[in-house]
DNA sequence: GAGTTTGAAACT
DNA sequence: CAGTTTCAAACTC
């Protein structure tokens, strides 16, 4: 065996956030011997979140390309014929056993397609270069595994649960590995989910997500409940296995971890996928900062524990935004880091000595404010609905906490007034007439208003009426019922109506320069926002190559719903949105709308198999999507207020 | 907390 | 209806 071969065979276990929405994906990378499979699971049944049934995806794509891939002789010449292939096949479709309603809103992880980046000549520097050798990290401590023993594997199970283990350190202990990789210690932190593996007896994996609040991501936590192993054929196959593991962000403070269990002897992961409450703030500082909506922090799992920090070079990829820090597993770490300006951060380490393990790593988080709750119930949400999602306007009963020195909290300048509420002894305003002891004063104003403006006190934001009776439809997008007039802040600050209420803008908006992340108020191509994605291919702490591409904004005619961005690097399927904050609560609309035509172009819909393996589609809880096809990756966004 | 910016509301 | 002024929230320092 090639000392310089990546690996043989990983696995990984690509925990889409929003696996437990509607339309999402669970992923599986097998990567081998210079290739990277991506096994990719659907819910056949894409609007039914208590009994969804995973179904595998036939376009399992392939990664890899490089010049050592011809000289290892990879162990299958198609995708089909690898043996993971034919296990994952005969894993599915997976049946979770019980998935909880999830709010809504969870960042979109999945990893889908292969990322081209790999094919970069850099990538094959440093794959050729001492980083990747591979070698036995083991070495005399694993009596009875050798070079040799290469045939002998692990049970299916085990192999499973060793490829989650990206952070096993002490894997030697379990005596399952033949090659060595495991940077990532138990105590780094993941964010987002928490996930259990064990019940090797049951399916093969369930997340449950143990809160179901509209914020979803954020205050949700996920268990990966079960874990059931299909004999394997692959296991004769796996010589070299990696820990791998994903680890999924919102933000800077990454508070997912993995933790070890036993569980009938077999060593078991749980992975702890806890939303950030720090997020919210984060992303109203993100907002405060006036970044777009979609701009994310980079972010990096940090080793807390000194004592299980990985010495060793490892090989990283990192999916960063370009403004975001990133934390580099060391210096003499190598990697690639993309950034992109989404709030996903995904890191690839594969490390060539012992205890280094190659882990990816995905940062998720959401930008910009909440949109409006889901309105699908009604035709209008109302005022307080749409901004009780807003962290700074903290209510007290029905009244804001209006400031008013000159109206009198009797003109709709005064939010409480405008609100149809009575101001509080928490509003400090001055000389206020909107109280119950001036009810008749109050009433008269009310009707001399609505006198001019029937209209004046209805609620600013309404939701879109569905279009036909069908419950499967997406729940309808919001709008703001007049619209903004928007000069300066190109609605991406919460002087724009639209953007505080979460809704994109619409028609109806005379803004200018509208950037407005939830969507913009035509159907123009472009809705102005641009972002870079950038690669950078770095080389044991140095970058040898960057390659950045300029994305845009544009409509999808296809998905109404969805205002796409292009970019060519194909190396994710999706990237978890964004800023907007993972208070969405409306993404599973997005998530319900991308799984019909994902079901149809992932499952043979289209006549599209003979395309690209890449096409994949998936969606964010801040309602972005990613697609990529043919090498293309496209990001959407929603534009609610298309539909007028 | 004070000052500035912003855009909706109100006014002309 | 358009332009201007007023106002208070949002934002910045």
């Amino acid at each position: 065996m090639r000392q310089n071969a990546i690996s043989d065979h990983t696995i990984v276990l690509m925990l889409d956030q929003s696996a437990l929405l509607p339309g999402t994906f669970l992923s599986l990378l097998h990567i081998c011997t210079g290739c990277i499979f991506n096994h990719r699971y659907v819910k056949s049944n894409p609007h039914e979140v208590e009994n969804a049934t995973w179904m595998l995806m036939p376009r399992t794509t392939l990664v890899m390309d490089t010049p050592e891939r011809n000289q290892i002789n990879p162990p299958f010449s198609r995708v089909e014929d690898s043996p993971v292939f034919s296990f994952i096949n005969s894993l599915s479709p997976i049946k979770p056993v019980k998935s909880a309603q999830v709010g809504q809103t969870f960042s979109s992880l999945s990893f889908p397609s292969p990322p081209r980046a790999f094919t970069s000549s850099n990538l094959t520097c440093f794959k050729e270069s001492k980083v990747l050798r591979r070698h036995n990290p083991f070495g005399a401590s694993r009596p009875g595994l050798s070079s040799e023993d290469g045939n002998k594997f692990q049970t299916s199970e085990e192999a499973i649960a060793d490829s989650f283990h990206p952070y096993n350190n002490s894997r030697e202990s379990q005596g399952n590995f033949h090659d060595g990789i495991s940077v990532v210690d138990d105590s780094i932190a993941l964010p987002a989910f928490k996930g259990i593996m064990q019940k090797p007896d049951s399916h093969f994996m369930s997340l449950v997500p143990e809160s179901s609040i509209y914020n979803g991501l954020r205050d949700s936590k996920l268990k990966i409940e079960d874990y059931r192993p299909e004999p394997l054929a692959i296991t004769g196959q796996m010589q070299d296995k990696h820990c791998v593991a994903m680890t999924s962000k919102i933000k800077e403070k990454p508070d997912v971890e993995l933790v070890s269990v036993m569980n009938r002897g077999t060593r078991r992961r749980c992975l702890n996928f806890e939303t950030d409450s720090v997020q919210r703030k984060n992303s109203d500082d993100n907002l405060k900062s006036g970044s777009l909506g979609y701009e994310k922090q980079l972010v990096s799992a940090k080793r807390k524990s000194s004592s299980q920090q990985c010495t060793m070079p490892a090989v990283g990829l990192h999916l960063n935004a370009p403004d975001k820090e990133v934390i580099s597993n060391d210096e003499s770490s190598c990697g690639i880091h993309l950034n992109v300006p989404s709030c996903t951060s995904v890191q690839i380490y594969t490390s060539y000595e012992h205890q280094e393990p190659l882990a990816i790593g995905v940062d998720s988080s959401n930008i910009g404010p909440e949109p409006a709750k889901d309105n699908s119930h009604a035709l209008y949400s109302t005022v307080n609905d749409v901004s009780q999602n807003s962290p700074k306007k903290k209510r007290h009963g029905d009244c804001k906490r209006c400031k008013c020195k000159k109206s009198k909290c009797l003109k709709l300048y005064c939010e409480c007034f405008a609100a149809r509420a009575y101001c509080t002894g928490n509003c400090s305003c001055k000389d206020c007439y909107n109280k119950l002891v001036h009810k008749d004063k109050v009433i008269q104003v009310r009707k001399q208003i609505e006198s001019r403006n029937p209209l004046a006190f209805a609620p600013k934001v309404i939701a879109e009426p569905e279009i036909g009776n069908d419950p499967n439809k997406t729940p309808a997008p919001a709008r703001h019922k007049r619209g903004c007039n928007c000069k300066q802040s190109v609605c991406l600050k919460k002087y724009c109506e639209c953007f505080q209420a979460g809704v994109g803008c619409s028609l109806s908006c005379r803004c200018e320069g509208c950037k407005n992340t939830f969507g913009r108020k035509d159907g123009a191509n472009s809705i102005g926002v641009e972002a870079q994605l950038e690669v950078e291919i770095e080389v044991c702490g140095k970058v040898v190559e960057k390659v950045s591409q300029r994305i845009e904004v544009q409509n999808s005619d296809n998905h109404p719903d969805f205002v796409p961005i292009s970019t060519p690097f194909p190396l994710f399927s999706s990237l978890s949105e964004g800023k907007p904050n993972t208070r969405w609560s409306q993404p599973p609309k997005h998530s319900q709308a991308v799984s019909d035509q994902e079901m149809t172009d992932v499952l043979g819909g289209g006549g599209r198999s003979d395309r690209s393996p890449m096409t994949i589609k998936t969606s964010s809880p801040s309602g972005k999507r990613i697609s990529t096809s043919k090498g293309d990756l496209t990001l959407s966004f929603p534009s609610p207020n298309r539909h007028q």
